[in-house]
DNA sequence: TTAAAATTGTGTCAAAATAACACGTTTCGA
DNA sequence: TCGAAACGTGTTATTTTGACACAATTTTAA
């Protein structure tokens, strides 16, 4: 049975559970990032011990009088200079050997930011740096093992639901809509039968506004129906009609 | 900046982390069960303090020299006394007042069990019983927001993944199969409609034999194809096609 | 012995969604 | 001004879905 439910028996306000471990709970970050063609990766290149000079995740530790929720954001403020960025977590990781120095249960999350938008004096003052996937350097510890889940889970989550524009400015095009989903998934798209998903999906709505950028045709500017956005989020739809399936 | 990164500056193999607070990791389970008819918990009437003589979800601690993973089994185990228990994590819940005596974070995770094969002895030594999901009683601490969420995690998952046939016998009928994604879902199928899903991922294999406990038609007998499910298992369907959605 | 009731297996058909593909428009610059 | 590149919209055959009907099996009661 071993040390299941090992409460010891006591009312006193002050007595503490018998016979458990206390560790270091560690909250580790997989950054996205979207700059219009590729994927990107935020991190670290570290410039303090374990691992110094190696490639990691952001992180940090959980604070004795920190919600965990708080914790997560504040690590994400520090990384991004952002407030209200849009995370989900992950999984915990929590091998015996995971870190050399000490036991550490690392609760993990990914989340999206529009790649223009955040700070990057924020990122620089980290030793932060954005990695396109491709490129995606060894990192420490079991931290490779993170963002291959990440984007797993990232693959599987915008497959649903309509997290994507998280990684887009706030006014987009269509095509630039399919090429974040292309990258996400590493494969082509129809443009035509992805702008009629799209578009069904009435999560839309057209600004009226051209993107000036363009050296060939402009496209139309379109933003988010927040509203719609917020209600219909678990009511899940398939973003990914030609492939992935 | 706060404590983000904190790590001190060695190489020292036995120094630790400076600043950062150690703390009781729990395991927290919800273990869903089907009896044919119902959706079941398996619940704790605790024994012990704190909150004693309430109900509340079956959790036990993270041991130093544990991994994540083994501790889950082991928790698991000791509930039900089964091993290779389907399970999968659900969330981190990390309040800093969600446990009265000491901070506590709880790593949760849901389980899915054939009620008919659980060991009825052990749960009986831990004091546990199974309560049909509609007769749910107020649980302890944060442990209704956890089933809250398992719920819908499992009917978010169910719907796309055949986790289902976990709670089911070896051998099922397809009615049978019908009424747990009723259970799951609080809602009527089509019974054409579902016969016809589920037949068509060829998950299913014909034993050949009957329902012979049927007061009327015997319905036939069907087991998993072991070897698709595990190769489908991401490849995701829509097992729900009439209603949630 | 037979008919009724309950349950199971299979089939039909119209509507909706999907995948593959075609065509015309806008924009810049050669 | 003409061609290339990118954008917006449309067409069509196929597949999937949702709403049904009907026949077969088994037990029970008339």
């Amino acid at each position: 049975m071993s040390q299941t439910q090992n409460y010891i028996d006591t009312t006193a306000m002050f007595r503490k559970y018998a016979h458990s471990a206390r560790m270091l709970l560690a909250l580790d970050s997989i950054v996205f990032g979207f700059d219009g063609e590729e994927l990107k990766l935020l991190l670290i290149k570290r410039n303090f011990e374990p691992e110094k000079g190696k490639w990691s995740l952001m992180g940090g530790f959980l604070e004795e009088n920190e919600d965990l929720e708080l914790a997560t954001n504040r690590i994400l403020y520090d990384l991004t200079g952002l407030k209200d960025v849009y995370f989900e977590e992950l999984k915990a990781f929590g091998k015996v050997d995971r870190d050399p120095l000490e036991r550490t249960i690392s609760i993990c999350f990914f989340a999206l930011i529009n790649i223009h938008a955040h700070d990057q004096d924020l990122a620089k003052a980290q030793n932060a740096f954005w990695i396109s996937l491709k490129d995606r350097p060894n990192l420490v510890f079991d931290h490779n093992e993170m963002v291959d889940l990440a984007l797993e889970r990232l693959r599987y989550r915008a497959a649903l639901h309509p997290i994507g524009f998280e990684l887009l400015p706030e006014k987009f095009t269509i095509p630039q809509l399919q090429k974040l989903y292309e990258a996400i998934y590493d494969t082509p798209l129809d443009r035509r039968n992805f702008s009629r998903k799209i578009l069904s999906t009435k999560l839309l709505i057209d600004t009226g506004e051209k993107n000036e950028n363009s050296a060939t045709k402009k496209a139309i500017l379109y933003k988010l129906d927040q509203t719609k956005y917020q209600s219909q989020f678990n009511a899940f739809h398939y973003f990914m009609s030609d492939a992935s399936r």
